[in-house]
DNA sequence: CCTTTAACGCAACTGGAGTCCCGTTATGAG
DNA sequence: CTCATAACGGGACTCCAGTTGCGTTAAAGG
């Protein structure tokens, strides 16, 4: 009654084990651009790795297990943001920037088969909350600028102007079908500009 | 070379056919709240229907192609619009009740499993756009009529108004992972409304 | 009411995703 | 360098989602 095991690869994370994990996210990131969450085979994940298949049921167990794993590494890596001096300017390169990943033939099918498997797993869907509150913490000062600026009211929740921006074409990608493509960005992008500036993303304080 | 058979159930949609459809489909939407998209097994469908799992193979063939139909079903019932006379009020009316029905304890699950099917399955990704174009639609005239009144400029898409209010409560439920409570549904008509009224959702015209 | 056959239901069958066993490799400590 | 063992790999095995075959029930037409 106490023998809790570590987690496989974490007591012995050397060149190996550490290859292995590269390759097998690796794949796993390709198949599910390709493939999508639910035709999701291990043991094929596996095979492209060059990998058994024992290896991968015993480390990562499950599809969504295996996807939280991916959604942990992708976190790791971070993203340059621009500074353009003005909020529209700041928020329309962020806009742009989200929808040329999810038009982009890999990197669109993955995000929705990113999100897919998010909501079909606790587990899963912690890890990719931790990715975008990571993503949205990273373009959050160009809002606190803005303030700063007086561009933007003070109470502004800058984690809100930002999600705003994204928000409509996420939901292009996985809800309307309409086409990702850059008017829609920049619309986006004025639409939450626009909204910011007049206050709509401030906390109600008692205002006569 | 010829024979393509005519859909099963098309021929003789009579008393048992249509009973047998409406159970498996209440049973299918109750399951997909429940268990979500992934953990689905037609057979439990059946059981739960009172149907034999033969078939719900036999009409219905997989998950996706069950949830499709269901959508289908669901896209024919129509939901009564508010009129305040105000687009504020009409936006916030229309967010409220996307809010309410998210964070329902079984029509949110229910929503992020058909969304979640759509992602993996062409057909069902049909039938969800579908839905929401006319659920898109029937919100629709309220940005309309706001344009009538002069409250909004010539030229606004006023599905683009709709879609902006949706948006952000969509993004919760699937990506963020932050409550949908009413302030978040307050928030998005009013930075929808704001941005609407100011110009942002109109076609870009020659304008100096 | 009688006939035809679409659609259903039961039960046996199948294939492949996921598990288990055990031998092999190579990491990290002394 | 040597040893103990974490981690990997191949292959046999299990179990159940999905298929198939065939007899039964009940729409639709006359």
């Amino acid at each position: 009654m106490s023998d809790e095991r570590p987690e496989p690869g974490t007591v012995r994370p050397g060149g190996r084990t550490a290859k292995v994990r590269e390759a097998v996210l690796r794949a796993a990131g390709d198949a599910l651009a390709e493939d999508g969450f639910d035709r999701l085979d291990l043991a094929e994940i596996a095979r492209r790795a060059g990998v058994g298949k024992t290896t991968v049921y015993r480390r990562w167990g499950t599809v969504p297990g295996l996807v939280a794993d991916l959604l942990t590494e992708m976190a790791e890596e971070s993203l340059p943001r621009t500074e353009t001096g003005t909020l529209l300017g700041d928020l329309t390169a962020q806009a742009r920037l989200v929808q040329s990943t999810l038009s982009d033939t890999r990197q669109g099918p993955l995000f929705k088969a990113l999100i897919t498997a998010a909501a079909c797993d606790r587990q899963t869907a912690d890890a990719l909350h931790r990715f975008y509150r990571i993503r949205t913490e990273e373009w959050a000062p160009c809002v606190t600028a803005a303030i700063e600026r007086g561009e933007v009211p003070e109470g502004t929740d800058p984690a809100e102007v930002i999600r705003a921006v994204s928000a409509p074409l996420y939901y292009r990608l996985l809800i309307g079908g309409d086409p990702i493509d850059r008017a829609a960005a920049d619309r986006a992008a004025l639409a939450a500009a626009t909204a910011a500036r007049a206050g709509a993303f401030a906390v109600r304080t008692a205002n006569g």
